[in-house]
RNA sequence: GCCGAUGUAGCUCAGCUGGCUAGAGCAGCUGAUUUGUAAUCAGCAGGUCGUGGGUUCGAGUCCCUCCAUCGGCUCCA
């Protein structure tokens, strides 16, 4: 007999060798039913796994992530199994879950594969599925391993399988189908009763650009049909917000092949509202004590030698611009630092003035590949909400707790209380991709672990995400579809102060280097402005909206009227429009609706008579009668509840 | 850049296995209507079917090139 405890803290005893699956059984057919996955002290294991000894069991089902992990991991297999199945001579690498379902990457080798071959496939998986085979797994010994995979001339597992030892090899075994696998199944194949596979791409063999490109099949599955139905509304839901869809509607901002690939065009309602954001910042860095620059779009090439940024980046940048006379090269600007620090540099410090920080709203560009540019996210000419702070070494700590308040007040006021924090640093097995001692690596890695710890953050370590100057304390924010973006940045900078001979006198009158601080709240106002539109749905903060309330007259002779409520409303700084054309009244409000104000007044006979006015909120809730003076004060008293001053 | 997909009017989309002057709704214009909380009616105009080439008696439809877009990979100062 073993003893099991449970995760509510109950012990019962079983017959050793007893498995999860029917430890399960004893408690509920239900819980049987629904199981997917177990784990025992600590380690994920089969259902099927027999226990030997006493422990803590934890039973995973749909509800858990774990359990749709197995689930997902699973279908990989199943996945896997038919594509052996229709496709000859095809070689298998790996085939992990992911959030939203899984993917198997794959050398298809001579074969064909494309989007259209999914019907056939999805009907096949659902065929095998049905017959409810069980997911076995075996040991096998790495020989045996080996054999096996370089028989069927697989490199690729031969080579994974070489990374691990002798002894813990696991092969899963469903049906005809085997695969080297460390386990985390569900029970059998009958679990899966609907599967989607999404899309296929290319994928390189362990994420290395040098390496072959796999084919790389996307697909999700789920224990019921009905849900799979749900995750596609879910995602057709998603779409309505992407901001490329409403930016078009909306008119924010649009794209021309003939300017060129990623390179935005702001509309007037997109700079307008992108001018109130910039305001919103400028005013809040004014308090923190920021002061505005203005740099050129243009830098001579030696800046960016000096900066280091050439010899990274400059065979995948826009090539340098010649001067026609002199031979002399221009790089389009693709970052504002090393301007700064020439600004920097223009004059002579004492400790007494800084930290010094230099603000700029600077457009940058940069050659990003084609494949990777995507609708205001990722561009080719962007403008960031750039500042660089020159501080002493005594400073840095207070410096970069304070960015990181203005970060929070940024994102606080625009309703991003979703983000994550990350740190990046750099990695240490590939120290060829940055500059700088490791002395200064390891004070600025601190510096920004223990002011992030100080602020109460909770934050990711990632290695290997560091700039190649600095380290980094990043702000994500996940888009429509899920996918994370990197809005805000700290980052600290041990490099370009050495490299630009940046200095100060201290007070026992000796030069000493400043640290620089890099940060940028919105990040890009591109990206942040995208990310935006996608989380308000383009309905956005009414501080921020370029257009607050519509004025609706019922007909020609309400008009004149219109205009005077919306001249009263422009005087206490309430942005209002008359919608006066020939259209009638419903044609009216189904464009404020469709234009997303967030407010409209129709106007006709009853209200010049009472001077009440029914308020309708944007979707139609109707707010009820109010004064002309209670509407103003209504509307910027919820003008201000969204925003609040800084500090 | 790589893998896969897509590209028809300002927008959303029809256009079957290649076959007369390429269709619809919305938007636009003109006229009528002066309207009470999500689309008033009628008429008109609008497209070298992303680009360039090819196959064919004949191409929006088939093939190739390039461009752009979408989903990924890689990259992201």
């Amino acid at each position: 007999m073993i003893k099991i405890k449970f995760p509510d803290g109950a012990i019962k005893s079983f017959d050793s060798k007893s498995t999860p699956f029917q430890i399960a059984s004893t408690i509920s057919h239900g819980l049987a039913r629904n199981i997917l996955s177990a784990e025992f002290n600590g380690k994920k294991i089969e259902t099927s796994t027999e226990l030997a000894e006493d422990g803590e069991l934890r039973f995973y089902t749909w509800e858990d992530k774990e359990g749709k992990e197995a689930f997902w991991h699973s279908s990989a297999h199943l996945l896997a199994q038919v594509l052996e199945e229709f496709y000859d001579q095809i070689k298998l690498t790996i085939g992990p879950a992911i959030s939203n379902g899984f993917y198997y990457d794959i050398d298809f080798g001579k074969n064909q594969m494309s989007e259209k071959d999914f019907p056939k496939i999805e009907k096949r998986m659902i065929e095998i599925a049905r017959e409810k085979h069980e997911f076995k797994l075996k040991s096998v010994s790495k020989s045996e391993a080996l054999n096996h995979y370089k028989t069927n001339n697989n490199q690729y597992k031969v080579e994974l399988i070489e990374s691990l030892n002798d002894g813990e090899i696991t092969f899963c075994d469903h049906d005809n189908f085997t695969d080297l696998c460390k386990g985390g199944h569900i029970p059998h194949t009958g679990l899966i009763k609907a599967v989607k596979l999404m899309s296929v791409a290319g994928a390189y063999w362990r994420a290395d650009q040098n390496n072959t490109q796999l084919t790389r099949v996307y697909g999700i599955s789920f224990p019921k049909q009905k849900q799979l139905s749900e995750y596609l509304n879910l995602l057709e839901e998603a779409k309505k917000r992407d901001h490329r869809k409403l930016g078009k509607e909306l008119e924010l901002f649009t794209f021309s092949s003939k300017v060129g690939q990623g390179l935005p065009l702001w509309l007037p309602k997109g700079a307008e509202l992108r001018d109130r954001l910039e305001s919103f910042l400028k005013k809040a860095q004014k308090k923190a004590g920021y002061q505005q620059v203005i740099s050129p779009h243009i830098g001579n090439k030696e800046l960016y030698t000096t900066s280091g940024h050439y010899q990274k980046y400059g065979e995948d940048s826009f090539q340098p611009i010649s001067t026609p006379a002199d031979g002399e090269e221009f790089l389009l600007k693709p970052m504002n630092c090393p301007h700064h620090c020439e600004m920097y540099n223009s004059k002579q410090w004492s400790y007494k003035e800084l930290p010094v920080r230099y603000a700029e709203f600077g457009t940058v560009y940069r050659y990003e590949q084609s494949g990777e540019l995507h609708g205001l996210t990722r561009v080719r000419g962007f403008t960031q909400d750039d500042a660089h702070i020159f501080c002493s070494e005594d400073q840095l700590n207070e410096e970069f707790k304070n960015v990181i308040d203005l970060v929070l007040y940024v994102f606080g006021s625009l309703g991003f209380d979703n983000f994550t924090a990350q740190v990046s640093l750099r990695d240490k097995n590939n120290k060829e991709k940055y500059i700088g001692n490791d002395d200064s690596w390891k004070q600025a890695e601190n510096a920004i672990i223990n002011a992030t710890k100080e602020k109460g953050l909770t934050y990711n370590i990632e290695y290997g995400e560091a700039a190649f100057y600095g380290p980094k304390l990043d702000f994500m924010v996940k888009d429509a579809l899920g996918r994370q973006w990197q809005l805000g940045t700290i980052q600290v900078d041990y490099n370009l102060p050495e490299r630009f001979n940046l200095n100060y006198v201290d007070n026992n009158n000796e030069l000493k280097r400043p640290v620089m601080i890099h940060r940028a709240p919105f990040g890009s106002m591109e990206r942040f402005i995208a990310i935006l539109i996608e989380h308000t749905g383009g309905n956005f903060p009414l501080w921020l909206t370029t257009n607050q309330v519509s004025l609706i007259p019922v007909g020609e002779k309400h008009k004149k009227y219109c205009e005077k409520v919306s001249e009263l409303l422009e005087n206490n700084e309430i942005r209002a429009t008359t919608d006066g054309r020939n259209e009638t009244v419903g044609k009216k409000i189904r464009e404020s609706e469709i234009n997303k104000i967030p407010y409209m007044l129709i106007i006709g006979d009853d209200e010049i008579n009472s001077d009440i006015f029914p308020v309708r909120a944007h979707g139609g809730e109707d707010l009820g009668k109010m004064k002309l003076d209670d509407f103003i004060k209504f509307i910027l008293k919820k003008s201000k509840e969204t925003i609040k001053d800084f500090k």
